[in-house]
DNA sequence: CTTGCCTCTGACGTCAACGTCAGGTTCTAG
DNA sequence: CTAGAACCTGACGTTGACGTCAGAGGCAAG
């Protein structure tokens, strides 16, 4: 039994991300695929979890090269003191991008409170 | 009296920001300065709080011309419906990111936990 | 007066994550 | 069998927020 493997094109509309995008992906080593024998990729069903947990991780700012370092600790379970002090250094850049952004809203949340009840004078900004 | 006024120079130093920079935030608008005789920019004091926000909103991932658009409303105080709605709107996509952060985040912990405490079994990904 | 740092205006360089195009092969529906 | 969709490998284009360099002028100290 082969497994059932979808092609570039299928994946792509299944992630939600481009074609292009795999194969770019794949070139910085975040993802692998198998080939036919006509050289065209085809993927196992996994894949498409792994591509969702790259644009996870994309989208809160991870470039390819900390991804990559990343993802064996969360998919492969890999265990050394280097991974783990790189996840908690991830975890932390996380939680302090998530810190700076609640103030800015609370920032902007100031604003629309003044421009929608002007009452009080106004703020020194 | 003129006001006290700082150079360039100075006000990138005060603000943590390179001199590069703030002629960038100029050229698009954010920012405007005085100038001197011989062409010098010159900036009042509460530019600095001006260029902070500034950082603060690029941060948060606003574009320049995002900001251009926004800044009339923080410092101004400019208050017509359409104003309101793109505040809201920003505002909303920052709770949005806030959002994902923290997926991410709980997502990292997750498998913090297990790389420190392999207790139970694999977790499929 | 001159030395050395600061500032000016262009204008080209950078980097990441793709978009897009070219030119050719492969797969699939009819 | 054939048209058209999907795939392949390069390789160049794009965008935003600056970095960096060149060449020229400005300013305070000694």
């Amino acid at each position: 039994m082969v497994g059932v493997t979808v092609r570039i094109g299928e994946l792509a509309a299944e992630a939600g991300v481009s074609v292009r995008a795999l194969r770019y992906y794949e070139e910085q080593g975040l993802i692998t695929a198998g080939r036919s024998d006509s050289g065209q990729r085809h993927y196992r069903s996994p894949a498409i979890e792994r591509v969702k947990l790259i644009q996870m991780l994309y989208e809160a700012g991870l470039s390819s090269k900390t991804i990559v370092e990343l993802l064996p600790c969360v998919e492969a379970q890999v265990n050394t003191p280097e991974s783990r002090a790189r996840l908690a250094a991830e975890r932390a850049r996380i939680d302090e991008q998530i810190a700076g952004l609640t103030r800015t809203r609370d920032r902007l949340d100031a604003v629309i409170e003044l421009s929608e009840n002007p009452a009080s004078g106004c703020v020194k900004i």
